[in-house]
DNA sequence: CCGCTCATGTAACTGGTTACATGATTTA
DNA sequence: TAAATCATGTAACCAGTTACATGAGCGG
């Protein structure tokens, strides 16, 4: 597999002993783990589950909200004193009840910032954009269906996030500031393509 | 590591053979191997490490471009079908060019869509909001300095923006689509975080 | 000659994903 | 009682990351 052309790099340098993995107390925490931390501190007592219902009823989410992802995740947390849980009952059935500690406070408002790390602030990923970059390589034809398309799903994101700012948006000053956000950014990007509609005819 | 509260699943259930990778041809193609299949698209005949210093030059990536990332990605594009490459040289420095195939480009041309996938349309990540979101575990100083703090470094984002389209906008319609795109979005999240300056005093 | 950038690549790790298994509880 | 949902978790895999190694070529 490496055998073509001229090759140039060697085939395989030694390599050190694995070292051990910090824990999540010495770490910086990923977006995930920090996010999640935050909706321990949102919810109170709470367990795995829930905060997986919550993040996936979210519409602003990147995550999948895995059980894969978040078990692990709330152990790691656990592990590295973000967070302390204890075993809880409903009936037979077992469940694990987490809170948020002080140490774990800490590390949510270090994560909230500032400092705001660049990369943070810096234009975000949008899908839309990737593909806009390319409709050059597309027909005519092909244009034009897809900004149809993307103005067609623009407006119904635009309904969805109407549709949660009148659910959840009332409670919570803060939630309410995250569904504006979504409100303003969707109009940002249905601006966009209308735009890109005219211009391109 | 598994033996705390009551711990209701099994230990370990039994697992069928590992079944063998899907190729690029088969499977669907990630956004990063979509994205850099159009790059390969666009440039031409190029090498990993052009693809890899247009990424990093580019201020609306998500990606980092690291080696590790590219070389082998390419050579998966290769495997699928989606590109094809030949060794080339300047002087005794050896490089290899990968162009892309007829196949790549019906690929990139499916990725492109439409349809577009719901994920692609839907609220974009941004790790401003999902720290504002959290805002109510800051003190009021510091929610001050953090608005603060956002509201300088969009400016700045603002201004490279700017930058960015004087200086590859006029050469390639789409591209400069791409820059009117972040001038958007940073101005919604500017106006955003204004709002919220206003809100919260 | 030194240090920088060009250029290609690999090894080790890791934070996620998909896909499953298991059982309790609720609802049709 | 059968199907759906609640709830917890693990195993396998994978697309990225960081960090390195190697050498060519160039400017001082």
């Amino acid at each position: 597999m490496a055998s073509r052309g001229k090759k140039t790099g060697r085939p395989a340098p030694p390599r050190e002993p694995r070292r051990p993995r910090r824990s999540a107390r010495a770490r910086e925490l990923s977006e995930l783990e920090s996010f999640t931390l935050g909706l321990v501190w949102q919810l109170g007592p709470c367990s795995p589950y829930e905060i997986r219902r919550h993040m996936k009823g979210s519409p602003s989410t990147q995550w999948s909200a895995s059980a894969g992802a978040i078990y692990p995740l709330m152990r790691r947390l656990e592990k590295g004193g973000m967070v302390e849980s204890r075993p809880a009952r409903t009936g037979r059935r077992t469940r694990r009840e987490y809170t948020i500690s002080p140490a774990g406070e800490e590390a949510l408002r270090r994560w909230i910032g500032p400092p705001l790390p660049r990369e943070a602030v810096s234009v975000t990923y949008d899908p839309l954009r990737s593909r806009a970059r390319f409709l050059g390589a597309a027909t005519p034809t092909q244009r034009r269906a897809w900004l149809r398309d993307a103005e067609a799903a623009l407006d119904q994101v635009a309904e969805m996030v109407r549709a949660w700012q009148t659910e959840y948006g009332g409670e919570n000053p803060y939630l309410s500031l995250v569904t504006r956000n979504g409100e303003l950014e969707t109009e940002a990007r249905r601006r966009w393509i209308g735009e890109m509609a005219q211009k391109l005819g």
